[in-house]
DNA sequence: AACTCGAATTGGTCATAACAATTTGGGTTA
DNA sequence: TAACCCAAATTGTTATGACCAATTCGAGTT
């Protein structure tokens, strides 16, 4: 609080990136809006597009480097700059380095995760389509099959959350579930080794499903509530076992 | 769909950005993470800065541009660059940006901002301090002695609304809901102009508060899911009456 | 003691060049 | 003819060096 009171009453900084950074954004931004380029589409070459800006390309590169650290687009040495393409998979480095800066806690991120898949699942059970539905389950077999591989099982049961939060109707939503529980997941894969137990992990799943199917909000949301409250426990108990393994080394 | 099945089952991209865009990032990451640097700090200069990483001016600058476009840090021409200070305001360029690309309706963002916010008043019904408390009445004060004056009346609707989330006790929550406000907010800022019944937003603000003040996060949701709704259909006037006010002008 | 102004500092931009990975197309070969 | 291979073109990646613009800060002046 050792700002003037005025500063937390902006709604947003009028400019925080420098001015051709700013002009490469709402360039790509309206290439997109115009329909121009749709995601997978390729950007043109960057010396052209530093020609048609009349800016250098060094100065380009900054404002793509932007859009790519942003998740909007990728490039590929030799190939080109493209638009990204698929589900708004977010990339996480954003929410990651803020998460560093204000001393995010996992605890934190399942409270936020469960907040945002609890209202998925919710809007899930009224909306979901038949192809949605059918993927949740297609994902939960794999589960099954998968259920002595620990990887393999982690591997779809983001997907399966993934489904449920496409099932929600709301892409927003969606990318906000996507960014949180990108960096769990990511910790998660690094922890996981041994299979505790996965068969509650997939009966929990399916009550989820269940619920979506038959369309009942309240009880998709009592289920995904309970099954996130269940992974927080497995996660900080895999933390648990990763600090005790290390511990050990570090002390030597 | 058009991608191969295994392409939505990854968690996270390897490796987008450039080698030393990621290198820059790492850096500056890890300078927070030694707590060498706090917010409000100033980064070395960029001439050290790149000597010491053994990279040229524009490679790093590419990398500093990424992390202002993501709120992590400011550059001020002549004076520096420095680490954000204040509460998480993330910028929401990201979002907006993201939002374009996929097409992210009003409708969506305010249904996902209702999970946010009411998730929110809940759990600051449970944990909020008397500073928070007092910070969200003082704000509903301003808001009372601002009826007239729409502009002022919004700046103190988002402080309450931010105070709330800050009563949530949980930052990553409170940045999710001000990367959706962020845009909603920016938007109305623009749309809106007459007073519609700012008595009865106050009101609905008033409820909210009483809920968590008296520590009952049911009532909070419900207070808090209320007033969102009628936010925005608030929303929807305000952008008919732009629509209406613009389309004559076209038309000419 | 206050003010002014210019030099030093620091971010912002540009031009050019060389390098590395991928793509593409022509030529060769089976 | 079809498959393969290699070299040239394309395109992103990085570096060097220079100059501009805004800010900062201190020496000099009032």
């Amino acid at each position: 609080m050792t700002n003037s009171s005025l500063a937390h009453l902006q709604i947003i900084q009028p400019l925080r990136s420098a001015q051709n950074t700013e002009q490469v954004v709402a360039r790509v931004y309206d290439l997109i809006k115009r329909e121009e380029l749709k995601p997978g589409d390729r950007l043109p070459p960057e010396r052209e597009l530093a020609k048609q800006l009349g800016i250098s390309r060094p100065s380009l590169r900054a404002g793509l480097s932007s859009l790519i650290s942003m998740g909007v687009l990728q490039s590929r040495q030799g190939a080109g700059t493209f638009i990204v393409d698929g589900p708004p998979t977010l990339d996480s480095e954003p929410l990651r380095l803020l998460a560093e800066l204000h001393g995010f806690s996992y605890d934190h991120m399942f409270e936020t995760r469960s907040i945002l898949e609890v209202g998925a699942a919710g809007l899930a059970a009224e909306r979901a389509t038949g192809d949605q539905l059918a993927t949740m389950a297609e994902e939960i077999a794999e589960m099954f099959a998968a259920l002595k591989d620990p990887q393999q099982f982690l591997l779809h049961d983001i997907a399966f959350h993934r489904a449920v939060a496409a099932g929600s109707g709301n892409p927003t939503l969606a990318t906000l579930v996507e960014m949180v529980s990108a960096i769990l997941y990511e910790r998660r894969r690094d922890t996981i080794e041994r299979a505790h137990d996965f068969n509650e992990s997939l009966e929990l799943h399916r009550r989820v499903y269940r619920a979506i199917r038959s369309h009942n909000p309240d009880e998709a949301r009592e289920a995904m509530s309970e099954h996130i409250v269940r992974a927080q426990r497995a996660f900080a108990l895999e933390e648990k076992q990763q600090q005790e393994r290390q511990q050990p080394k570090d002390r030597i």
